[in-house]
DNA sequence: AGCACGCCGACT
DNA sequence: GTCGGCGTGCTC
């Protein structure tokens, strides 16, 4: 008997393997297996039981070991990896790979029956602490034990020292005891509410009722702009679900998994909520999955790879932030959870609730076609006023720091009533270019076709894209002269000059260099709330999802920058963060300032924002990305590839675009070089896909991978498929 | 992805 | 002389 194996190696193929005659009646789909696999073993999911094989049998080797006696996943959700890999045009071991715990993919057991209980033995009990005064670390243990055993888990996560563990044991005043598993599925029949939910305005109550009716699959987009409380609709939906016994599954942004987020479900439910993110240990991840599939967890909170957690018993998906581009796999697999969630939706039989201020036009699009259902929230939750917004045209205006003056008095304005005031630039460093005052050489990666970022307070000079760096050179490279100076304006040097400029205003700077060590984005956060700061400065990250009561006035330093992008999404993308950031201006009693300054003050797309809002400005992007045939009215599939030589990448796209049809209603584009010609020493070219059909993107690839696969230009460059890619990088 | 094999530069 | 750099090729 064989079986086919999906191994989590990056090959668009699975594995077939013989299975020892007395093991034959143990093996079905969905079971990990043991193999070994080159020189090495893995550990892989059965997809096929064959009675036969077309492979020559001296290459065929045997499973080594069964791991399960029951499938690892649900069916929905194996159904789902398998949908997705088809989609994605990758194998189930690569999707598979993406949904499985690492603890899994390394044989750790899916659904142990008992745990190790730490507990201090019938001498222990009788032993006085005294007699550890001179052991502290031991008497540390001892007092932890004479409250309550501990699991050996909670003994790793609580940093006891082992030595410790090993010397009470010898001691024989501690024990291992083996105990049961109990799975605690009482918040199913009795459900905690532990807070008084708010009061519903009407806009919130009419969604919550829409909402709470949905019986097996929808999908909604719940547009509510900032402020309009689009979680106490959440929590109220949630509450339905978990009254009816069933798990609800939040999804949200990278950057949306605070403490604050967490806190908010906590204090309303009395239920065991698992979360999922990127931090967490192997083993960390695990029992939060276990927890889900077991059902123990009523909530899961998680970002974009929580979406294939398993539940019990499935009954919401939450996404929440919809539009934001963290829920898009930006390597390997390049999935999306938000579209993996709708199919998850589907598969399971369960409402699925995507919330955002700044619908995505991919969702929008859904829903104004009838696809989605659409509920709006368009009222402050508090009686907050809505912004001023004022855009500075900055043409030939003398410039300090970026800034002009009518942006600079205004923020004194504000500043000096006791405000506080965010500047966004989207350009970390302290210049984005080393310039040569004498000869006018600028700076340039050796290795990417892209200059050095100056960073002053570093004493380098650094390629933001392959992470090359080197201290800031004394001459120019070029003709020898000593006068180098920064050329254009990074938060660092913005930071900087704010403090000139402000001196009695302290300045904080929030980007990817000043919260670089864990817990200092936290920590600088906690103190813009306590006001220890009065003027913000930073890029993207204090754009994205943070609320700062106090600020008043938001300016946007240079929005050029973002419009003149190649990439199609960056009026979209650009919409969605002006709104973002407008949001975070004002509140109830103080009422908010945006500025924007610009070069391009007639931009219809500037003008289009301003004047008519997010709401209306996606509505005409819509129309003009049907026009041109862009996504989402087509479907678009990337294919990129990377090479020593620009002529090897090239050749093989070029082979790659023969192979795929072209007429009305598919189109072949390229290969061109990507927007980053050269990067880290590779030249880098993109073949793009468009289809008026997703059917027929699915089905004009699939008939071309093979032949791909088999090309002999294939094998002298480095290259990954994009199915709907979110920039073109 | 990992891992082995293989071929050229700076070290005891 | 060798340790180790990473290019190349293979995995049922």
């Amino acid at each position: 008997m064989f079986v086919e194996v999906a191994l989590a190696v990056p090959l668009r193929k699975s594995f077939t393997y013989q299975i020892k005659h007395n093991e034959s009646d143990s093996v079905c789909i969905g079971l990990r297996v043991k193999v070994p696999f080159g020189p090495q073993q893995l550990i892989g999911l059965i997809t096929k039981l064959n009675v036969s094989t077309d492979l020559p049998s001296n290459k065929i080797k045997f499973v080594n070991a069964i791991l399960d006696t029951e499938p690892l996943l649900p069916d929905n959700l194996y159904k789902l990896t398998l949908w997705a890999s088809r989609f994605y045009f990758c194998s189930q071991g690569q999707m598979l790979s993406q949904a499985l715990p690492v603890a899994l993919r390394k044989g750790a057991d899916a659904s142990p029956k008992a745990v190790t209980l730490l507990a201090l033995s019938k001498d222990g009990k009788q032993v006085d602490t005294s007699v550890l005064k001179r052991a502290p670390a031991q008497k540390r243990l001892f007092e932890a034990l004479q409250q309550a055993p501990i699991t050996i888990d909670e003994f790793n996560a609580l940093e006891y020292s082992r030595a410790a563990l090993t010397a009470l044991e010898q001691k024989r005043w501690l024990e291992r005891q083996e105990v049961p598993i109990e799975i605690d599925l009482s918040w199913r029949q009795q459900l905690e509410v532990t807070e008084t939910p708010h009061k519903l305005n009407k806009q919130q109550a009419v969604a919550v009722s829409v909402l709470n009716q949905q019986q097996g699959y929808h999908c909604t987009l719940l547009e509510g702009i900032t402020g309009s409380g689009k979680t106490e609709v959440y929590l109220h939906v949630i509450e339905t679900v978990l009254k009816q016994g069933k798990q609800a599954l939040v999804l949200v942004p990278e950057i949306g998994l605070t403490p604050q987020t967490i806190n908010r479900f906590k204090r309303r439910f009395n239920v065991h909520i698992a979360v999922i993110h990127s931090g967490l240990t192997d083993n960390q991840r695990l029992d939060a999955w276990r927890l889900a599939r077991s059902g123990q967890a009523a909530i899961i909170i998680g970002t974009r790879s929580a979406l294939f957690t398993p539940m019990a018993y499935p009954g919401l998906i939450i996404l929440d932030e919809e539009h934001d581009a963290s829920f898009k796999q930006q390597e390997g697999v390049r999935y999306h959870a938000r579209d993996l969630a709708v199919m998850r939706g589907h598969y399971e039989s369960i409402p699925i609730i995507l919330g955002t201020a700044t619908p995505s036009l991919e969702t929008l699009q859904n829903a104004l076609n009838g696809r989605y259902h659409h509920l709006e929230l368009g009222e402050r939750a508090g009686a907050a006023q809505k912004v001023k917004q004022g855009l500075i045209d900055i043409r030939s205006l003398p410039l300090k720091a970026g800034m002009s003056d009518s942006l600079i008095n205004e923020m004194r304005m504000h500043l000096d009533a006791g405000n506080q005031v965010l500047l966004f630039l989207n350009r970390r460093g302290f210049a984005p270019a080393l310039l040569c005052h004498e000869c006018g050489h600028l700076h340039e990666c050796d290795r990417c076709d892209a200059f050095f970022t100056v960073h002053k307070g570093l004493n380098e000079i650094c390629c933001h894209h392959c992470g090359n760096e080197y201290a800031i050179p004394k001459q120019c490279h070029q003709c020898g002269s000593t006068m180098l100076v920064g050329h254009g304006l990074g938060t660092e040097q913005l930071e900087q000059q704010l403090t000139e400029i402000f001196p009695k205003h302290p300045v904080v700077r929030i980007d990817r260099d000043t919260t670089r060590r864990k817990g200092s984005l936290e920590k600088q956060l906690h103190a813009i709330h306590k006001g220890e700061y009065k003027i913000l400065v930073g890029t993207q990250m204090l754009a994205k999802g943070h609320h700062f009561p106090d600020v008043t006035l938001v300016g946007l330093i240079d929005v050029d920058g973002a419009l003149f992008s190649a990439d199609f999404r960056a009026p979209e993308r650009f919409a969605q963060l002006y709104t973002q950031v407008s949001g975070r201006a004002g509140r109830a009693d103080k009422p908010g300032k945006v500025l924007l300054q610009t070069h391009q003050a007639d931009n219809p797309i500037i003008r289009d924002i301003l004047q008519h809002g997010y709401h209306q400005f996606a509505r005409n992007q819509l129309t003009e990305r049907q026009q041109a045939l862009l996504p989402p009215a087509w479907h678009m599939l990337l294919i990129r590839a990377e090479a020593h030589s620009a002529q090897d990448a090239d050749a093989f796209l070029s082979a790659v675009a023969q192979l795929l049809p072209q007429d009305k209603e598919c189109e072949v584009i390229g290969p061109i070089p990507a927007p980053l010609d050269r990067k880290a020493g590779k030249y880098r070219r993109q073949l793009m896909f468009q289809t008026k059909s997703r059917l027929r993107l699915q089905q004009a690839f699939e008939q071309a991978l093979p032949l791909i696969e088999a090309l002999p230009e294939q094998k002298r460059c480095r290259w990954s498929i994009d199915r709907d890619p979110q920039d073109l990088m």
